[in-house]
DNA sequence: CCCGTTTGCCTAAACCCTTTAGGAAGTTCC
DNA sequence: GGAACTTCCTAAAGGGTTTAGGCAAACGGG
């Protein structure tokens, strides 16, 4: 009976690449014991359920992106900031369509404050540094950019604005004109 | 054997109240023939599969919306018409969050081009008439909007805004006042 | 009115996914 | 080499999906 070396790490990456292929709610510990040619059951020493594989995996999916908006944001700042960012996002929503869906897949409160969330909630304020924003405006435009960053990428991967003029990519440069010069020319309250 | 007297459209709708209460993803076909005292294999005259319940229930959520929005937009231009059609999305989105996430539920082309979705495409650019927008600035200007929307409204619902000062009523006014001050200065291309 | 047709709901059964319980083979370390 | 632990297994129960085929209620024409 050749044993197969599973761990936790290896499942949950497995997971989130089965993620990518067919999809975040296809991920399912039965098709994840087929890819590992093992017995569903035996996936049952390392996993407490499919909750938890799929909490996992949206935590690993959070880490990364953490992961590459620190490094995106990393000496930058203003427009170049805001551009990175919401790249980071973009792109990884685009290389990674399940694990990008499984970062939006709600944890509860516990497990949230304890992940990856907060250090790119941490980032997503440090892009306005470069503006000149004080409280509360300041978490408004916040909740504005990862409103907009969420939306547009959601709706683009859902196929939203795949066949028709202009194109994707144009509009998305554009928004993102359009948020600094929000951000630089933030309206006073009425 | 007395008849329940199910049909297609009775279902649906039963199906669209299941999602507000427990969820649209716990929506099942068994759920449903319990709540009607039936067997399951009942329904399957008039479903085709569960993947069909699913997509007649987010139909159902988009014609509900598309209703409420040309309701809510009819005599109303500028700010007044932008945030009446904001508000039906996010209002709509807390009254009825099952049949929220149903209406974001990913449908096959043909279906998309036949659902009320496009009829809420269509109120969305009716809002920019109130702005001095050309093409193909409008045509960003409408992505931003969906997006701002779509992704507010995920985030509140996902609890993103719950814990956290100030209040998300208070972000939400701020950000139609922004985007409206956007509308009215969108930049010019570099 | 009653008989044939249609319709609506049923039973039965196959298949897949989840989860737990308990057993046997592999690994570790004295 | 054997005790203890780990890893993977078989077995089984429970629930969701879906199809095939059957009986009974409703309906419509002669």
């Amino acid at each position: 009976m050749a044993r197969a070396g599973l761990t936790t790490q290896r499942l949950v990456r497995a997971g989130a690449e089965l993620a990518d292929e067919v999809g975040f709610d296809q991920v399912t510990v039965s098709a994840l014991a087929r890819r590992f040619d093992v017995k569903v059951a035996s996936l049952y020493s390392h996993l407490r359920s499919s909750q938890d594989l799929k909490t996992r995996i949206a935590l690993l999916a959070l880490e990364e992106m953490a992961d590459r908006a620190a490094e995106a944001l990393a000496g930058r700042s203003g427009k170049d900031a805001l551009a990175a960012f919401a790249n980071v996002c973009r792109d990884y929503a685009r290389a990674h369509p399940g694990r990008y869906t499984a970062a939006r897949h709600p944890l509860d409160d516990a497990t949230a404050a304890g992940s990856a969330g907060v250090r790119i909630a941490q980032l997503n304020r440090a892009i306005l540094r470069g503006y000149d924003l004080a409280e509360p405006d300041q978490t408004h435009a916040v909740r504005l950019l990862g409103s907009v960053f969420h939306g547009y990428v959601s709706l683009e991967t859902a196929g939203g604005f795949a066949h028709s003029a202009p194109d994707s990519e144009e509009s998305w440069a554009r928004i993102l004109d359009a948020l600094d010069s929000l951000l630089r020319n933030w309206p006073a309250h009425p």
